[in-house]
RNA sequence: GCGCCUGUAGCUCAACUGGAUAGAGCAGUGGACUACGAAUCCAAAGGCUGGGGGUUCGAAUCCCUCCAGGCGCGCCA
């Protein structure tokens, strides 16, 4: 993590010069704009200037003499008004760097930034009453390519769905599905008013009926009924496999589903709300039970037991988040669509409620995928059949183009989705492109097979048995610009996989790619690395080693994503 | 009404959290296949960062105020 380490360097170097412990917070290292001022950048002078009240231009100047004596992997310092740091990195320091993906292979970007430290992602956790719509894709793709980002920086990663089998709404849908799976047994019934529609809960039955046929046919004076409590567990499962089956063809799989249901099955819901009571966090009002919400994040009450006796959904929320801390996570991640930002307020009262640190609760709000169609812009709804039914999505533009097209962007910002767009032009996803880029260089070494060399030594490279352990990187010759800023972008990686995980941005990924996918093909296009010259083919090893490593980066931050790398398309 | 979020090229989005001349893709324009895949590359064009005010060496970014849009404000889940 070459701009990690520098940072922290010229930091400690900071902390000695103005004898504070804590440093500049707003320290930067970084790429500049124009890429003519050089490799890296720091503002460091600029951050100094207010603290040691000098001229930023002159700190620049005496940083300067100290950078250059102090590090190695530095070529040559200069400085720009209005005090920014501009320097180059050595050839040879970029050439070390590289032996670092031929060491590491697939592990290549990983850092233990987090080791120790577990954490548990929710997300999606969409109700089990209806299919998920292509909105449920974003914090898909989000939730399982940051549990990926976070796995490589070390921490132990747990994924889970939370699924709401419990309540009025899940009764509410089962009440639907009786009236439709009675039809099929000749009997009819008035459909519950305002209740899911039809087309959802008649798909539901059908694979009820395939699985069970009238098993939940009962005999009562004389009339048939429907056995209800076991009816409703089996319908819901069947809404919970077509979702997790949804979800699956996208690549996103959990470690475990949760079952609202079990929070009042298994726990001792009872003795919890007792606890509650003695700690003075729980009062009765108007035959209710309150939680003293306002007290800790809340701008009011919550109700927790209702006057009928029944939980609320806010009940749950105390149960499960109780049951998490048990399980013993050192950091609880949240996904959620912008529609439940109002939700969030509740969880942290919870949290501090039970004496939780609010950093040990960390909440994504995610903009919401506005699902536009030529133009025109659609109302979300839970109907079937439909365009933005995310299963269809998927089956109709693939895996791929689903998972990085919901990794373009940083959760922050409000998508469009032109649904017709995406499905007709499906090539003008850029996925393809960066693909295209493996797919090259993958057709590369199919070529150098066929053509008969692989007994001759590729700098280290075997094509027999296709790996490169043995290749020096220090050797190589970095011949025009172009191979070498290829080079340097490509020790770059680490970082972006350290400041995804830290700022939660898988979108940060997805950019890089692009970028090294984008310097690839123009390398590409301007030198050769197999040259035919009267039927003597040579081989440009340095190249050849070069394009290698761009596959080993370009497979492992997809494979972050979950995205694939084809070796044809 | 109150609260959260958003407004950047014709369209979809960036800008590393206050830094240098605001950048990419798509669409449109002009060019490049007789050697590794043209799903590619190159070039030009496109902007009062919604409007106005403020804070400072420096603002798309922070503060105030309008304007426009999205979402949330149940003893539903």
């Amino acid at each position: 993590m070459i701009i990690n380490i520098l940072r922290q360097r010229i930091q400690n170097y900071i902390k000695e010069l103005i004898k504070d412990e804590h440093g500049i917070s707003n320290l930067a290292v970084e790429e500049p704009k124009n890429e003519e001022f050089g490799d890296l950048s720091t503002n460091a002078s600029m951050v100094l200037a207010p603290v040691l009240k000098e001229n930023p231009l002159e700190i620049a100047e005496k940083l300067k003499s100290e950078l250059i004596s102090k590090f190695d992997e530095v070529e040559d310092i200069s400085i720009a008004e209005p005090g920014f740091i501009n320097f180059n990195l050595k050839d040879d320091f970029i050439k070390k760097a590289l032996q670092e993906i031929v060491r590491e292979k697939e592990k290549y970007g990983f850092n233990n930034s987090g080791k120790g430290i577990s954490i548990q992602l929710e997300y999606v956790s969409s109700n089990p009453t209806g299919n998920l719509h292509i909105g449920h894709g974003r914090w898909g793709a989000l939730g399982d390519s940051l549990s990926n980002i976070y796995k490589a920086c070390g921490y132990d990663v747990f994924r889970e769905y939370y699924v709401n089998d419990y309540g009025t709404q899940a009764e509410k849908f089962s009440e639907c599905a009786q009236c439709i799976y009675l039809r099929h047994f000749g009997i009819n019934t008035p459909y519950p008013e305002s209740g899911y529609p039809e087309d959802v809960v008649s798909d539901a039955v059908e694979r009820l009926l395939e699985k069970y046929n009238d098993r939940f046919i009962i005999e009562k004076n004389g009339g048939k009924k429907v056995d209800g409590g076991s009816f409703r567990k089996e319908v819901i499962e069947i809404m919970v496999s077509q979702i997790r089956e949804t979800l699956a063809l996208m690549g996103v799989e959990y470690d475990r589903w949760f079952y609202e249901s079990s929070l009042y099955e298994n726990s001792n819901f009872e003795k919890v709300i007792e606890d509650l009571k003695e700690r003075n966090l729980i009062y009765s009002k108007d035959g209710a039970l309150w939680f003293r919400t306002s007290m800790f994040a809340d701008d009011e009450d919550r109700v927790v037991i209702r006057k009928d006796g029944n939980p609320t959904y806010f009940a749950s929320d105390i149960l499960y988040l109780i049951d998490k801390v048990k399980r013993g996570y050192d950091i609880l991640l949240y996904i959620l669509g912008a529609d439940h930002h109002g939700y969030v307020d509740r969880l942290r009262a919870i949290g501090r409620a039970l004496g939780l640190a609010d950093d040990k609760i960390v909440i994504i709000i995610g903009q919401l995928v506005k699902i536009v169609d030529r133009g025109e812009t659609l109302k979300m709804s839970r109907r079937k059949g439909n365009l933005y039914n995310l299963r269809d999505l998927i089956e109709e533009v693939g895996k791929d183009a689903v998972r990085y097209f919901f990794s373009m962007n940083s959760f922050d910002t409000p998508m469009d989705f032109d649904v017709s767009l995406a499905k007709q032009k499906s090539n003008q996803n850029p996925v393809y492109y960066v693909q295209y880029a493996h797919a090259r260089i993958e057709s590369i070494i199919e070529k150098i097979k066929e053509s008969g060399l692989e007994n001759r030594d590729l700098n280290g490279f075997s094509v027999e048995n296709f790996s490169f352990e043995k290749i020096d990187t220090s050797e190589m010759v970095f011949k025009n610009k172009c191979e070498r800023k290829l080079a340097k972008t490509m020790i770059l990686y680490p970082d972006v996989v350290y400041s995804a995980c830290r700022s939660n941005a898988p979108y940060l990924v997805t950019q890089y790619l692009y970028r090294l996918a984008s310097e690839f093909h123009y390398f590409y296009n301007n030198f050769r690395i197999i040259n035919d010259i009267d039927g003597r083919v040579t081989i440009d090893t340095d190249r050849f080693v070069l394009i290698m490593l761009v596959r080993q980066v370009l497979q492992n931050a997809l494979k972050l994503l979950n995205v694939s790398a084809p070796r044809k398309m």
